[in-house]
Formats: structure tokens, C-alpha cells, sequence
DNA sequence: TGAAATTTCAGCCTTAAGTCGGAGTAAACT
DNA sequence: AGTTTACTCCGACTTAAGGCTGAAATTTCA
């Protein structure tokens, strides 16, 4: 019908799509007429359907679900995208949103709160799950200063990527080619940015936030 | 139905079951007995419930996939357990076989792949996914020496995932009641185990192998 | 062009980390 | 009973890590 809401599913789990698709069915209005398995897909099915809301995962294979969100909100800014992601990768919603995201859901979700958050959408509603909104409050309560992670510099991630690998000061000094006290440097501004206390903490940051691998 | 096989689906989020068993119960006589979000409700409903398959996703809140194998085959051995996991936790492969888990998919399956999984190991066949496979070929490859990491005891492994937390020694000893000069031989026994030189190099592979969150 | 940020390096100082060797106790296994 | 394994702890030693201050060269950007 010309008055259904068309929908597009990007995610990289075939039985994910399956079983948004059988939350979303349930609803006679709803209308599926795209699905992705990765970024890229979504930005050229994007292009050719004109969905009216893509629900979209983040961690994809090749093109993650933030840089297809900026791609398809530069051509297609009336577009509601709704991020609908795992637990353990929060953190990204401050990109996500700075991305274009529209809203922001937990796969945890169940079928009523994913259909109202696509309902609200429609009506420029915006929904931040609850677990993930605390999360954000908790990180800008415990530090107030630092918007989450001061920027780090170029060569600061160098540095970081390498304590997410184990290795030493000197290691990184000789793989960078330079002095072992720059390194010292680096690595003290790096923990002052992370706010952490020492490098093992570091690396964990630099895993759990997809900085090394 | 008598003969109808008898399935647990184990993961915490709702959708995904949902398309689990929209896959599934395109088969006559697969039956779906129970659901659980995590270990511990896997663990309890397999003791109610008796299934003959198990599908179980690794990560969960409260118990992991690994431990929830772990107890069920303690008391329901011959429970076939298959693992369906997101393709960035390999490395869980060696810990989820050892830990009873009969087989070992991507959640990038189709639903032919995972019925034809059940039915074999049904028959006592494994089944690998070849990414996964090959994954393991080449770390066996890079490492012939140790058994992959000579098996830590209880302790060590408690201080490993101190170690994973980013804790510093004596933190670690408070946290464990113990001297500090316990937990640094702990901290050397383990380096020692791990092959690695210190204990930023733990941390990466602790959460590299799921031994920590 | 001038200001600000980045990158590079130095010295000094403190402490956490890690190694080596030895040793006692309790539990588990043979 | 005897042996092994795990857990606990000690002392002495070496080195890597990290804080603090200061500073020069380079790049970036307004």
C-alpha cells in the first residue's frame, strides 16, 4: 500500500534479519523491502529503495554501520536510521549519533519497544535505550571534563595501538624510530587523555573500544 | 512427537532467537523446548528440560556460553552442544571444544548449515565452520610448542583476570586477601604459562581468549 | 605572519614489576 | 606412607614504567 512504512535491515547475521524481520511482520503496516549484510550493501540498496527507516547493526564487515549512516545521510537526509546493536559495543553511540543515527536500541530490545522506537522515529522522535543512556550519563558523571576520550593525536594512537599489542617502550621506540623518552612522552599523555593509570589499562581501553586489532 | 528432537536455543538477544527458530522450525520434527538469555538460565533449564541439542551463543551476561557447556556436560554428557558465535570471538574455539561444545558455527550461517549440523552431530559428527578452521590452523601453525597455554590452575586464573581488569598487584592482592609477594609469583608463574613477557601481554591475551568480562 | 598544537628529546626521581632461589603447609593422588 | 601439586610467603636484586619539569623543532591553522 502507498501509506505502508518501508523498511530496510542491514545486518551481517542472516538469522538476525530473520528475526527482526519476524518482530517487524507482526505489524500490517510495516513493510520490508531491503535487506544488507554489510555497510556497503546498505548504501547502494540505500540509494536505489528509498526506505523510509533502515534498522542497522554497527559492527559489519566491510563497511561498518557508522561510516554506511554518514554515506546514506549525506544523500538521504530524511532518512530515520535506527542503530540497533549489541551490548558490548556502547561507546559507539556518540559517534553513531554524530553519524546521523536517529535512534539507538539494544538487540536485548523486545518486538514492542522496537516497534515504537520506529513508530516514534516516523514522528522525529528520537529513543536511546535506557541501558545505554545510563551508560553515557555514568561516563560524563565520572568525568566531566573529558568528552569521553580527549581527542588523541595521530601518533598517540600509533603509540596506544602498540601497548594494545604488549609490547614495550623500547619495542615501540625502534618500530616507531624514535627516542625511548618520546615514547615515555607519548605514553604519559596517553594515559592523561584515557584516564588510566597505567599501560595494561590502556590496552584494555585500546581492545574494548576497537582501537587495536 | 516421540522422535522429535528436542532443542534448547541459549542467547541474550530475543531476536536472535527469534530467527533461530524461524530457521528451525522450517524442519517437522524440530522441536523447540526451551529458551535462555545466558549460562545460568542455560544451565538450569537443560537440568529441567533434558533437550538433545543445545544451540548456545559464547557471550553472555551473568555466565559465558564456555561455562554453561561446561556444567551441562558435567551432568548431562551426552547433550549435544552447539556453539553459534559472531565470527570476532574465534579464539573461543579451543576453550569451547575442551569445554564439551560438539560443534562450532558462525552466526553467519545459512539455515541449511545449521540444520545439517544438527542431524549430524545427531549422528556424533562434528562440524567445523571452515573460517573457523582455517583460523585454527594457522595459530597451531605459529605456536607448535606449548598446548596452546599450558592449563593455568584456579588462582592463576583468578589473578589473570585481575590482570585483564587492568589491576596493579597490590590491588590484586586486597582484592584476593593474599600478600604481595604471593601475587607476584602468581603474576610469574602465569607470564611463564602464557609464553608472554609481562603482564600488558597477559591482559590482551586474556581478553583476546574470553577469559575476562 | 603569529599563535597553538604536535612531536621530539633531556634529566631526575619514585615505585611497580618481574626474576631467582628458597621454603613451609595442606590437599590430592599413587 | 610417600610424592606431587597448589598456594602461600620471604629477601634481594634488576629493570621497566611513569611523574614532573623544561625545552627545541615542526606542523597546522587562523
Amino acid at each position: 500500500m502507498a501509506n505502508d512504512i518501508k523498511m530496510m535491515i542491514v545486518d551481517d547475521h542472516d538469522m538476525v534479519r530473520k528475526g527482526l524481520k519476524a518482530y517487524l511482520l507482526t505489524e500490517p503496516d510495516f513493510q520490508i523491502i531491503g535487506e544488507g549484510a554489510n555497510g556497503k550493501e546498505a548504501v547502494s540498496l540505500a540509494n536505489q529503495l528509498h526506505p523510509d527507516v533502515i534498522l542497522m547493526d554497527l559492527i559489519m564487515p566491510e563497511m561498518t554501520g557508522i561510516e554506511a549512516t554518514k554515506e546514506i545521510m549525506s544523500t538521504l537526509p530524511n532518512t530515520k536510521i535506527i542503530i540497533i546493536t549489541s551490548f558490548y559495543d556502547d561507546e559507539q553511540i556518540f559517534p553513531a549519533i554524530e553519524a546521523g543515527a536517529f535512534s539507538y536500541l539494544l538487540k536485548t530490545a523486545s518486538a514492542d519497544e522496537i516497534i515504537e522506537t520506529i513508530r516514534k522515529a516516523l514522528q522525529d522522535e528520537s529513543v536511546i535505550e535506557q541501558k545505554v543512556a545510563q551508560k553515557m550519563m555514568n561516563q560524563l558523571r565520572s568525568k566531566p571534563k573529558k568528552p569521553l576520550h580527549e581527542e588523541l593525536t595521530k601518533r598517540e594512537k600509533e603509540v596506544l595501538l602498540l601497548i594494545g599489542e604488549g609490547k614495550t617502550n623500547s619495542q615501540i621506540a625502534e618500530e616507531l624510530f624514535i627516542g625511548l623518552k618520546t615514547v615515555k612522552t607519548h605514553v604519559s599523555n596517553i594515559l592523561g587523555k584515557l584516564d588510566v593509570h597505567d599501560r595494561t589499562q590502556a590496552a584494555v581501553y585500546a581492545i574494548r573500544n576497537g582501537m587495536v586489532r
